[in-house]
DNA sequence: ATGATTTTCTGACCAACGTTTAATATCTTT
DNA sequence: AAAGATATTAAACGTTGGTCAGAAAATCAT
């Protein structure tokens, strides 16, 4: 069995979880099932990821690499502003937390692992397993290659005078990020059930995009003119 | 044992709990390791509390309640305009989960599970006994409190004049409760070392309460006359 | 081909840990 | 003080992530 062959069986294995954990849970899933789905004994299992974690770390990369593909869609299709592009990632990034929950909920928590990793103090709080994990190395690269796709929108935008040009691109395009990472979270993917109001991504997904454009144009002012009933911005 | 006691032991092995959780993590932290804590034997932790992750449930409602406080403290403060209001809490909001991580955590895997409980396809996913505890609905209403107490800071900033009369109270708060949320995980405790530009929460707070100036005022246009080297916004 | 060696694979087993339970102690009530 | 309710314990249970000794299969050497 060479290199290749080894490749295919942990796909197969890798695929089986992400159905299960998809369809149970990460933690509704056990060991047994995955190597049952996956048609070998479950001591194999070990033989090809190191333990559960290990598991969902690679599971974790390939939700990133999915999410990295949407960045890398809208970028490599020329012919559009960078302000237009940053609109529409964000459309296809909330589009994508609804359609994957169980990858964008693996992302999400990696997010939160990246936070004890940088903080020098709190790196010792993450399984030394995962840690060593190849998965996790990638994983940080793709988190980078993410943002650097991002920021590049924001240095087209500039370039063709969709954006501001006294914005700091990689601090803007963070800022961007953090704003969907917010919303998804907050509000997505059914909202919020308010007093007053049914608040949701999809009613306010416009105000979103308004907001983006007055952020990253600077036309707030010019937009006051035509207060909007219930308008958010 | 009145329901007073009874409810001073819960409050016991609540807190050994937090203690440990918070040196911990969740999942480092035995139920063994809490009844010893809380000098009684494993059973009667049951006694008390369902399950761990009721216990769980029980940590977050005390997470839930002192963010609550954060928000209280600053309302209650007459004489202050809503925009500074919303910006202090901005900056309240970051330094409780820099200072309250486990608590953090546990209130945004809370955020996590609502969403679940807000799709009638997905409430399913949620352990039943986690749905019935009294913690989850407790907690709901605190959540439900917040955002009345941050939209009624937007509302005394239209009154007072600090912020845009044509802006929705309630989808405006929550739009900034979704920022404060997103650049936590993305940028915080310890940001984020891009390529140019080491990113983090610090540095990059003046930027943050501008750009809420700006969104809340509509000043974009006014402070485009001054560009400042690297500033965000 | 055949024996030696490495790689892949299995299934039984282990230990840890969340949870249950049966039995006991303590308090409350009448 | 008897009866009932409440609190408490220790032991046992059941599940499950992870290990291991060894079988089976593939690869290599002679």
């Amino acid at each position: 069995m060479g290199a290749q062959e080894r490749q295919q069986k942990e796909k197969l294995i890798l695929e089986a979880s992400i159905r299960l954990f998809t369809e149970k849970g990460y933690h509704a899933t056990k060991m047994e099932d995955v190597a049952k789905a996956s048609k070998i004994s479950k001591g194999l299992t070990y033989f090809y990821y190191k333990n559960k974690e290990d598991l969902y770390m690679a599971v974790t990369k390939k939700a990133f690499d999915e999410l990295k593909d949407v960045f890398r869609d809208i970028i490599k299709i020329k012919g559009r502003n960078g302000l237009d592009m940053l609109t529409e990632l964000s459309n296809n990034y909330f589009k994508f937390a609804k359609n994957n929950r169980m990858f964008y909920d693996a992302i999400l928590n990696f997010m939160g692992l990246v936070q004890l990793y940088n903080d020098e103090n709190l790196k010792s709080n993450i399984d030394p397993l995962v840690l060593a994990s190849e998965h996790f190395q990638k994983l940080l690269e793709v988190h980078h290659d993410c943002g650097k796709i991002g920021t590049q929108m924001v240095v087209q935008g500039i370039k063709d005078g969709s954006i501001r040009p006294e914005l700091q691109p990689e601090a803007t395009f963070y800022t961007i990020w953090a704003m969907l990472v917010g919303y998804e979270r907050l509000l997505g993917p059914v909202g919020f059930e308010g007093k007053d109001a049914k608040i949701n991504l999809e009613t306010w997904k416009p105000s979103f995009n308004r907001l983006l454009q007055d952020m990253l144009k600077g036309t707030f002012q010019a937009q006051k003119v035509q207060p909007v009933q219930g308008s958010l911005f």
